[in-house]
DNA sequence: GGCAAGATTGGAGCAACGCTCCAATTTTGG
DNA sequence: CCAAAATTGGAGCGTTGCTCCAATCTTGCC
């Protein structure tokens, strides 16, 4: 009786892995990701940079690991996908699914759109990667395209799919202002000023972004992002049954 | 005749923003990413960090204006696209060019992969986003593509090419192995490895990596952007025309 | 129960970073 | 020619990622 629960008092407590990565999603969520420094993780786990780095190793492996913890639960799991072969529809249908987890997985974690871009090119052999292609190539199979075809196809949609995602998160990296409702009057507003921007440009330089400024002042991101996977996938169809 | 030719010898010494760009560029190219330091380049111009932020006020700043130069020399000059109207296949010709620009600049510059993203999000009124829309959006206009839809239609060509360029990026940030010659046999040694990656993979959890790990072992960087390109130029026709 | 071996913790401290500040120098305008 | 302005180089501040180590806690074994 000299430790009262050991159990619930201390293995709360106890540092792991899991809670130190759980603590940097929450710190890059609230903070951006400018706030995850070993320091602000000692404090909000109350213990000090020797500990964590006894669990982590390294910071940006602490990155990816956070990375991949987001995308993982933002995909669909695999076996919803290999157990029913489904029709070209239900492919379809499922390619836009998992399309729409990563975006709004982004939309929710804005430190995601550059992180994925890191993690793709600078280690393929990762966990982020191959979930990606597992999930979209998964579906790939069953829209009637020719194995052959099955790599080249996935890629185009991967990159369409992280490349859109990326570009089109809010921009609250720097700690400016965080924390703000996302997606309300906050995103209207950015778009507004964007727009303005174009407009003020040179018009002999710039004709073609004059001419759009207003259809990019009212688009809604996440409508637009599904017309560009559909745009893919009606390309794919093509291509592959030129009628 | 106090200071002998004042010109040819002061004038080339001279620090100037332009310069400090240039030696940001070349660091970047020889050393990666993580070299641009105000120190290294303090160094290399033989001056002060004072000196340096006189003229460029931000270490962001720097890397935005780095990113512009690069980008700004690899894309085609925007009158071209404009003094001709020119037919769809050459809308499409150009589109492909411009492109390409993009993506050897990736191939040449590694540390644009994660540039782009960043700068692309970060600020799209900066110099970097709209020239690239411009380009693109520039050819969109003589694909025969109904007025409302050239926001979305580019958007969805400068997001796939964006994402395609990052992911194919030789991952050489880190300063671990710089200055190795690019696109060798380096290149194949890098995909052999991560197809065997993809292979050793557990084939449960991941059956399609487990399908396409040879075609993506053998496969051309830059055929298959091209190849996506092709694809999503096919479904801008297939939906703009439905036969 | 006791106790050595190992695992885990917390924090001091180091090198390197971005950036600010300022005295010294050079250039410019009247 | 000289005062005002622009430019330069470097010392130094605050912060970062990370290493190292003494102290503590946990565990396996007799």
């Amino acid at each position: 009786m000299t430790t009262p629960t050991p159990q619930s008092r201390r293995r709360r407590q106890v540092l792991s892995r899991e809670r130190i990565i759980e603590a940097a999603v929450g710190l890059l969520d609230t903070a951006g990701a400018g706030a995850l420094t070993v320091r602000a993780l000692s404090e909000r786990l109350s213990t000090g940079s020797g500990a964590i780095y006894h669990h982590v190793g390294n910071m940006g492996e602490l990155l990816q690991a956070a990375t991949e913890s987001v995308v993982v639960a933002a995909l669909p799991t695999p076996q919803e996908s290999t157990t029913d072969p489904g029709t070209e529809d239900t492919g379809r249908e499922r390619i836009r699914a998992a399309a729409l987890g990563l975006y709004d997985a982004v939309a929710e974690h804005p430190w995601l759109a550059v992180q994925l871009a890191v993690q793709v090119t600078r280690s393929p052999w990762g966990a982020v990667t191959p979930r990606i292609f597992e999930s979209i190539g998964g579906c790939v199979r069953t829209l009637g395209v020719p194995r052959s075809d099955w790599f080249a196809t996935t890629s185009t949609l991967v990159h369409y799919i992280l490349g859109a995602t990326s570009q089109n998160a809010q921009p609250s990296d720097t700690a400016d202002d965080v924390g703000v409702p996302r997606s309300g009057a906050r995103r209207a507003e950015f778009l507004d000023s964007v727009s303005k921007a174009w407009k003020s440009l040179d018009a002999g330089d710039h004709p073609f972004l004059h001419d759009i400024a207003d259809q990019m002042r009212g688009h809604d991101d996440r409508e637009q992002f599904l017309t560009g996977i559909d745009l893919i996938l009606a390309g794919i169809t093509a291509v592959s049954r030129p009628s």
